[in-house]
DNA sequence: TCTATATGCCTCGTTATCCTATGTATAGAA
DNA sequence: TTCTATACATAGGATAACGAGGCATATAGA
C-alpha cells in the first residue's frame, strides 16, 4: 500500500539508524533495503534520505567515509555511533509509545 | 511518554474521525478524549484540532450542529458522514499498513 | 555507435501539517 | 476579584518529506 508521506514524518531517521545498527551501508543501499524490508510500502527518497544522512552526521549520530569499488564506483559509507544508538533507542521506545496510543484510540488489534 | 510532534502528522484526522465514528462530540471533548484514551501519550492542541474540524467538514467527511447546554454553554458537535466512514476506513488500513512496514523494519513485537 | 537503465551522489524550492501564541467569552471556585 | 476550566477560533512560524533537477559512471541492448 502506498504511504501518505505525512505519515512518514518523525520515522525516517527511525528506519535509517535502525539498518545502520546492524551493517553500515551507503545511501543507495538504504533506500533499496527500506522498500525490501517493508516489501515496498515505503519509498524512501533520495531528496528525503540523503540531506536525512547528512543532518544525522551533524549531529554525531552516524560518521561516513568513501570506498572506491573494484568496478570503479564511491560509495559513501555511514557508520552509526555510540551517541546514534543512544538516539536510536529513545526513537524506538517513542514509536512504541506512539503505537500504543494509536492502537489504543483506534481499538485494533496488532499483529507482530 | 512526550512523543515528537512529526510524529502525530498525518494521524490527526484519523484519531478525529475514529472518535466521531462512535459517538457525535465537540471540540473541547475531542482534545480530553484523546488525552484519556491515549493514557495522556497524545495531547492534541486547539490549534491543531479546529483547523483539522473544519477541513474535515469542509471535505464532506463530518457535519456540525450547536447545542446549548443547560448551563448556558455553547458547544458545536461534528457528526461522521458515511463519507466520513469511508475516509476513516481507508486510514485505518494506511496506519495498519504503515505500522506492519514500521515493525518490519524495527524488528519489535508488538503488543496489541 | 547511440541510447536507456541502473547505480551513486547531491541540493533547491514547494507543500503540508502541527504548534505557539493570541483572542474572545462564560461558569464556578478560591 | 482573580484564577481555572470550559469552549470556540485564527494567524504566523517551524519543520520535514518530496518533486524536480543536476552530475557522473557502468552495463546492456538496439
Amino acid at each position: 500500500m502506498k504511504i501518505n508521506k505525512e505519515l512518514m514524518k518523525g520515522s525516517t531517521a527511525t528506519l535509517v539508524l535502525t539498518l545502520l545498527s546492524k551493517e553500515d551501508m551507503y545511501g543507495y543501499r538504504i533506500t533499496q533495503e527500506i522498500k525490501k524490508r517493508s516489501d515496498n510500502t515505503f519509498d524512501m527518497k533520495e531528496g528525503t534520505l540523503y540531506p536525512m544522512l547528512h543532518s544525522l552526521e551533524k549531529d554525531g549520530a552516524v560518521e561516513s567515509y568513501w570506498f572506491d569499488t573494484e568496478e570503479g564506483r564511491r560509495r559513501k559509507y555511514y557508520k552509526i555511533t555510540d551517541s546514534g544508538r543512544e538516539m536510536l533507542n529513545l526513537k524506538q521506545k517513542e514509536w512504541s509509545s506512539f503505537m500504543n496510543a494509536m492502537n489504543s484510540i483506534l481499538g485494533e488489534e496488532c499483529y507482530g
